[in-house]
DNA sequence: CGTGGTTTTGAGCCCGTTCAAGTATCGTGG
DNA sequence: CCACGATACTTGAACGGGCTCAAAACCACG
């Protein structure tokens, strides 16, 4: 999952054009990458945790993280994945509302909240950028809201199945649609609201129905795109 | 639901302050009055519908929306509500992702894309708040997904009245925590992810336990909150 | 005082959960 | 390279929370 080596340079960033620093013009990138910490993170870290005093701003370079909260008893629920080129931990509230673990080999830009306030003042097209972002991820909860309150199991992993596969349609080697789920059947239950077994059960009975097939550890490739589309209800 | 006589002048709005337009200086409400129309709409209306091209952003004077998401078979998520001071129907995507209806009678600042954007050039200061109220939006998504993806049915209609209450906390007469909830059964179901049904045995439930009254219409009053809180399960 | 919509209540069912056991996979150290 | 233990995944059987379907009660409005 490493992207190439670490970038030590915001000039020649791969993710720059996506990520919300690709609002900032070429003569800003010193002041940019001298407010930036390139942090690495391997799979199962914590990131930030929910509750603790909330004082950066991250933003994915590699790698993908998950969003979580949970209740004493145990139960949990994944809010939302990150992938490279967005951000995460940017509300101004005083602590983290969501836990963020890493789900692979992870390598983000921190900004202390200072200084990325700075980076605003200095580069104010930055604010456009972030208040677009954060629509999108915005339009994304909505349309997990709607998935977990009226879909069926069924639905939900067609519905995971194939955004996820959206996310990598750009990938090289991905146009006929195999592609590796960097998360255990455990967090995609708590991501669609469900039980590991459920998960599990539906999986197998679309293998069954030759609309996927699972290889080894977490691969799964989409063989009928149409069928997929049909069983998620949209 | 009237909170008074219609504002037709930005100086003396009351809620200009909690709504997005507060970031507008003095100098500049002339501006804002005559890029906005009011508009006024009444119980049941729909005032944006899902799918039609997105031209323009309402922000609320005062009643209350839906926003919600159906799918052709009838099934209908409610993804949250907008009070007097939030804004809806932001995002720069051609289309609407959600249908908004009217839950009251209401009052709301229509804003055409092209003007809102000049407006947001003239006063930069209107994104920040833009962004920090999207945030807060977020957050309360989140808090959803929780409540959709791993709440009980119980927990889920104790939450409701709960986060109810909190947004009426400072109306005059509610100290007693009584309150006229705007939405019928079916649509706390729609939003809560549940069936009239159910939401409807939850409260008659929480009436026995001598937790909550309901009184005519709409009308709800909370006798026990600290138990409530136990079995909102926060 | 009827008519239509909303809310409540009841009875039975089903989808997804729970509990339990079995299998595959992976990381680690010998 | 293999043996081992831990973790992840699959499969089965039984349960139950919330749904469905149906009917009654309540209310608002003419």
């Amino acid at each position: 999952m490493r992207h190439g080596e670490p970038h030590t340079d915001c000039a020649t960033c791969a993710i720059r054009a996506e990520s919300f620093c690709g609002a900032i013009p070429l003569r800003g990138l010193d002041s940019l990458a001298r407010s930036r910490r390139l942090m690495r993170f391997d799979r199962r870290q914590t990131i930030v945790s929910e509750g603790e005093p909330a004082v950066s701003f991250f933003s994915i370079v590699s790698g993908v993280v998950k969003l979580c909260r949970s209740l004493p008893d145990g139960r949990t629920q994944i809010i939302g994945f990150r992938f490279p080129g967005e951000f995460f931990a940017v509300s101004d509230a005083e602590t983290h509302t969501t836990t963020v673990e890493a789900l692979t080999f992870v390598e983000a830009c921190q900004f202390s909240r200072s200084r990325l306030k700075r980076l605003v003042q200095a580069f104010p097209q930055i604010q456009a950028r972030l208040l677009e972002m954060s629509q999108r991820y915005l339009a994304t909860s909505e349309d997990q809201i709607f998935l977990l309150g009226r879909k069926t199991a069924r639905e939900k992993v067609a519905s995971f199945l194939l955004s996820y596969s959206e996310k990598f349609a750009r990938e090289p080697v991905d146009k006929d649609h195999r592609m590796s789920l960097p998360m255990t059947r455990t967090e995609i239950a708590d991501f669609l609201g469900l039980t590991t077994e459920t998960v599990s059960r539906v999986l197998t009975g679309l293998v069954r129905e030759k609309v996927i097939t699972v290889g080894l550890p977490h691969s799964v490739r989409l063989l009928n795109v149409d069928m997929l589309q049909g069983i998620s209800g949209n």
